[in-house]
DNA sequence: CAGGAAGCGGAGCGAGCGCTCCGCTTATGA
DNA sequence: TCATAAGCGGAGCGCTCGCTCCGCTTCCTG
């Protein structure tokens, strides 16, 4: 609600919203090169602006992250729409992949932006609103052309999204496009021909949500 | 080389001895419930003794890591000892994964013990190098029987790892065995007949170790 | 059965983090 | 131009966590 100025019952003054700018890319910047762990005092420092001044337009740091997700967001459904206008559902499946975690590779805060985190926020919970359609025609749009095995499920996706996450995590310091070889050995098992009765139950939307919900302990 | 009593020097006094025995399962307790991240402090609590006695015996949390950390290799490495006693080397493989994968379900610092933390340790890399041969055995015999794709390599064990603690991680909570899924989807990827050519060589012994070697920024 | 080394406990330090408070500065508009 | 509301900066609070310090207690030894 605090980001785009919508309503502007008084418009911010000129140094202010200068400053709320500096503010929101130098958090994006911060968030790409360190991921969302950056002290917040970090992106003041980035920002050239002093605690008071950050805290005075995002009370929380909650809310940077919130300034941040809607760019974020809009590459990862910019890359499932570019799949899914691709013929070849396979490929489209696979170059979805391969584009969302290139985006996390290059933006070490994508992950805890989409995948866990700020669960409870409003933005945060319409953005995967907003996904969710698209990841299920992406599977079984992959799935009716017989390409992709049928018992994987739409919910299956975020556990990818996991697994690569931790894979990129560890190497992209070292090797920063090894998560390609993990993310092969991944997809031919997710191939029609490949599949072998599975052992266990897709997550179900319930046991996602608490998934994805945090609290660890 | 503080955790046996090897060359005593002096003995330790029978109290000393006592509450050095509590700490050590108090623990191994604390870190399969809560992993490694458990504060110093609850582990003294468990082991009803203060700090300064924790401190004494273990001059660092890593002292403490070290500690633990035979008996839960022990069992990491007594899973490739089964599983190379199998006949079948493909069953050894996936009994081999599927068991180290159940370790770590129930026991929450079992990864950051062994796949990550404490890379400088005398011990930790000592563990690591006895592990490794067995790593490559199995795999090597699952890939003489043309069961696991050739491409697969002993160093692309621990990425293994990663994926599925992360997915571990994610959904102990909510579905313990869920772990079973992902690890199915990723089987059927290294089985021979599902190999595609993959997009990137694997890690380097040296890589493998800056990866593991922390120190993320 | 003492004298003294070995061991004990827990208050407290310092560092890192998110966040707040409030005296000072500056843009704005009459 | 200048009064005033809006905005600014950064010291500092409160919390957690690893770790230290030191006065007191307990066990071993002669």
């Amino acid at each position: 609600m605090t980001a785009r100025a919508k309503a502007p019952a008084r418009p911010l003054r000129r140094d202010a919203q200068a400053n709320r700018d500096r503010i929101v890319s130098a958090t994006r910047a911060a968030f790409a090169a360190e991921g969302v762990e950056v002290p917040v005092e970090e992106i003041a420092r980035r920002a050239e602006v002093g605690m008071g001044t950050l805290y005075r337009h995002f009370p929380a740091k909650e809310d940077l992250i919130d300034a941040v997700l809607e760019d974020a967001f809009a590459a990862f459904i910019g890359a499932a729409e570019q799949a899914l206008a691709e013929q070849d559902a396979w490929a489209g499946f696979r170059g979805f992949l391969e584009r969302v975690f290139a985006l996390h590779a290059e933006n070490r805060g994508l992950k805890d932006i989409i995948a866990m985190r700020a669960h409870g926020r409003a933005r945060a919970e319409a953005m995967r609103t907003r996904m969710r359609p698209l990841l299920r025609r992406l599977t079984e749009r992959a799935q009716e052309q017989g390409a992709l095995r049928a018992d994987f499920t739409a919910e299956d996706m975020p556990v990818v999204f996991w697994a690569g996450g931790r894979v990129i995590e560890a190497t992209a310091a070292v090797a920063p496009e090894f998560w390609r070889r993990h993310l092969g050995l991944l997809l031919d098992g997710l191939r029609a021909e490949a599949a072998t009765p599975l052992p266990h139950p897709p997550l179900t939307r319930a046991q996602l949500n608490r998934a994805t919900g945090r609290r660890s302990g």
